[in-house]
DNA sequence: TCAAACCCAAAAGTACTACTTATTCAAGAA
DNA sequence: TTCTTGAATAAGTAGTACTTTTGGGTTTGA
């Protein structure tokens, strides 16, 4: 997508705005931000264009552009979800998706197992040795790698879109609570075992079982970062 | 937002994609669609712009604007979640909400339970209370509008705005399988006394006992929908 | 003959100007 | 005071001109 105004500007304004820079309520005008980014009047245009789908933003003839509340915003764009674990808000932004993890997971694992293909099957009780692996052998950087993949796996076989585009959210969330060491990471026994579980489910077609094995993964990421957010007030 | 080009345009495109009238891999210039739509280029830019920021399309240069796989969409858009709802994959769409629901209600009434503001656990006591009253004189319009109520004030008080914001999708489902008939609606006694079960549950700020109850639930609603889905496989 | 460099045309990207429409605010009349 | 009207303003729409990228065909040289 080469050199682009558009990315340039929409990237720093959309900041501004998901992190509460620009708290809501707050008004634009469009000739004013062509000013201040130097940018056309296409480019200004088209970057509140952008934020209005997002909900970040809305357009009003003689007002100009109004930062919306937060509850309108499309909290699921990729976008803002980089903006905010960017930002000031990272340790919110984490909590938040880690809660939506700890329900769409469990779920995930368990149309997995009724859905998935031969290979992703096998592909996943692959990576679950591959876990106990470098568990044992305390490589924590190719361990964070395997369990990104495997549950990037476990959500795209699972059949369901919404499920699946959740991959990447979990990724951000595996990798950011290790590289930010918000939650002390340590590849827990239970938590391997439990990944070992969830894949013999999954290839074995038990529902339930995978589900249930799921969720104790996912409880326990919850509860860890619970505790690590009200002991750190705030992060960041 | 008035009388506005902008939008009568990406409706009309972005359903076409939605739906599959206009492939993965399509190619579209953008002076074409000017002339499609009898659009200005201000117009037909702003609305690839926009379908580009949901994972819809991407624009490269000398090529066009290629239609994007279903994999890269922004399923969480809910203008992309209306086009399907309202288009040939309505019961795909469904579906695939309903799972979604079956993961994160139960999450969303744990957190409610414990982070619910008093008079929102007072409020969905009461809805609780209604729910039981209009089942009980089998009115089903108010059953289904408290019902959605009920649900929403839930994902609401949970205190995750990613939960919070699938409450328009939970609206749209709910009401979705009584008026499309997907799913035989009759108040049910036990769904009934679930949606009690949880009220009281959240007001005691018992968690693992609302996400219990709301488990109930959707499960329920989950299983029949599965049903009725490969009963009367593809809807329509 | 084949491949690598090169050039051209096509289509999106950017910029700018002119005009239209809706809406707020205020002045003035009932 | 309240309603009507009108002017000012800022977004919306339209259209033109120019820039940049890039895919594909063509030439050139080994």
């Amino acid at each position: 997508m080469g050199s682009d105004r558009h990315e340039e500007v929409l990237d720093v304004l959309g900041a501004a705005i998901a992190n509460g820079e620009l708290a809501p309520g707050a008004v634009l005008r469009s000739d004013e931000l062509q000013e201040r980014f130097g940018a056309s009047r296409t480019v200004a245009r088209e970057v509140v264009r952008v934020l209005e789908t997002m909900g970040l933003t809305t357009s009003r003839r003689r007002v100009g552009v109004i930062v919306s509340d937060p509850a309108g915003w499309n909290h699921y764009d990729p976008r803002l979800i980089r903006w905010q674990l960017d930002g000031s808000g990272r340790a919110v932004a984490l909590r938040t998706l880690t809660e939506l993890r700890s329900g769409v997971e469990p779920s995930a694992a368990r149309f997995a197992a009724l859905r998935a293909t031969p290979e992703d099957r096998g592909r996943l009780r692959a990576l679950g040795h591959r876990l106990e692996e470098t568990a044992r052998a305390r490589d924590l950087t190719t361990f964070l790698g395997h369990d990104i993949a495997f549950h990037d796996l476990l959500l795209t076989a699972s059949g369901n879109p919404m499920f699946a585009q959740l991959s990447t959210v979990v990724a951000e969330v595996l990798a950011g609570r290790t590289s930010h060491g918000l939650m002390p990471e340590e590849p827990q026994p239970e938590a391997v075992a439990l990944h070992v579980e969830v894949a013999v489910a999954v290839d074995a077609g038990d529902a339930d079982r995978a589900e249930r094995a799921m969720r104790g993964i996912v409880d326990q990421a919850r509860d860890e970062i619970a505790a690590a957010v009200s002991s750190n007030l705030g992060g960041q």
